[in-house]
DNA sequence: GCGACAG
DNA sequence: ATCTTGTCGC
C-alpha cells in the first residue's frame, strides 16, 4: 500500500562530518535538473517539519500534505518522526529534515506531481537547499519556498502589491525570485528545487497562495507537522 | 580575521 | 525551529 521510494545510501542520509556533508551536497547538486514537469500538475504536496527548541533527543516531526492543484483541497496527510543526524547548521538543513520527510513520503497513498518545500532550493551556497536536496533524492519536481534569505540580495525595490517580484541575486547570478505573496507583508523567496523552471516555480507558488502569506501546501504541512508533534508527545512521553 | 547565517 | 501577550494597521 505505501509508496516505494528510491534507496538512499547511508552516507547521504547521515554524513560523518560537515566536510563530507558538503561533498554530498556538491554531488547531489550536480544531479539537479531545471526543466519543467512532463505531465500536467494535478496533485500538489506541501512538506514541513516541527521540533522542540532545544530537544536533546533531536526529534524531527515531519508532515507531507497532498492537495488538489485546482481546488487546493487537502486529499491526504502523512507523518513520520526521525532523529536528526546532526545539529542545525546554516547551509546543511537538508540533512536534518530530509530523513523524516522521506519516511513520511513512504506513507503516502500516491506520489504528487509537484512538491512545495519550506526552505530554499538552488538559492544556497552549494546549490543544494533542502528543496533541491529532497527533489533530487526523490527525483520529483520540487520548489523552494523560504521565508528569509540564506545567500544573495534582492535586486531593486519590491512593489507592495501581491504578485510583484524581483530577482534574488548572488555572485552576479539570479538564484531565486523575491515574491510578494500578499499585499504589504514580508516577501517569500521562491527558488527552483528540482525538475521545474524558475518561471514555473514562481507561477505555481503564486497560484497556490490564497489569503495568507504562505502557499496552502506549505501552510497545511506546517500545521500538520505541529499537530503531529503535539499529539505524539501527548501519547508517548516528553 | 569578521560578519552572515533557510529551519 | 518554538514560546507568547499585547499591539498596530488595514
Amino acid at each position: 500500500m505505501p509508496l516505494t521510494l528510491p534507496p538512499i545510501p547511508d552516507d547521504v542520509l547521515s554524513p560523518p562530518d560537515l566536510t563530507a556533508a558538503a561533498a554530498v551536497q556538491r554531488r547531489l547538486a550536480a544531479q539537479m535538473v531545471m526543466e519543467g514537469p512532463p505531465q500536467p500538475v494535478r496533485l500538489l504536496a506541501g512538506v514541513d517539519v516541527s521540533a522542540f527548541p532545544r530537544d536533546p533527543a533531536g526529534r524531527i516531526f515531519a508532515a507531507v500534505v497532498l492537495l488538489d492543484a485546482t481546488t487546493l483541497q487537502v486529499r491526504a496527510t502523512a507523518t513520520a518522526m526521525r532523529i536528526a543526524p546532526m545539529p542545525y547548521v546554516p547551509g546543511y538543513l537538508g540533512f536534518r529534515e530530509v530523513p523524516a520527510l522521506l519516511a513520511a513520503f513512504a506513507e503516502l497513498p500516491e506520489m504528487p506531481d509537484l512538491i512545495l518545500v519550506d526552505g530554499h532550493g538552488i538559492s544556497h551556497p552549494r546549490g543544494l537547499g533542502i528543496a533541491t536536496h529532497l527533489g533530487v533524492l526523490l527525483d520529483r519536481p520540487t520548489i523552494g519556498v523560504a521565508k528569509s534569505v540564506l545567500v544573495g540580495r534582492p535586486e531593486g525595490d519590491l512593489p507592495p502589491a501581491r504578485g510583484a517580484s524581483v530577482p534574488l541575486v548572488w555572485k552576479g547570478r539570479t538564484i531565486a525570485s523575491v515574491l510578494r505573496s500578499k499585499d504589504k507583508v514580508a516577501p517569500l523567496y521562491v527558488s527552483v528545487g528540482h525538475r521545474v523552471t524558475p518561471e514555473a516555480a514562481l507561477a505555481h507558488t503564486l497560484a497556490a497562495t490564497t489569503r495568507y502569506r504562505l502557499p496552502e501546501p506549505t501552510r497545511a504541512a506546517h500545521n500538520a507537522a505541529n499537530a503531529f508533534r503535539l499529539a505524539w508527545t501527548a501519547e508517548h512521553g516528553r
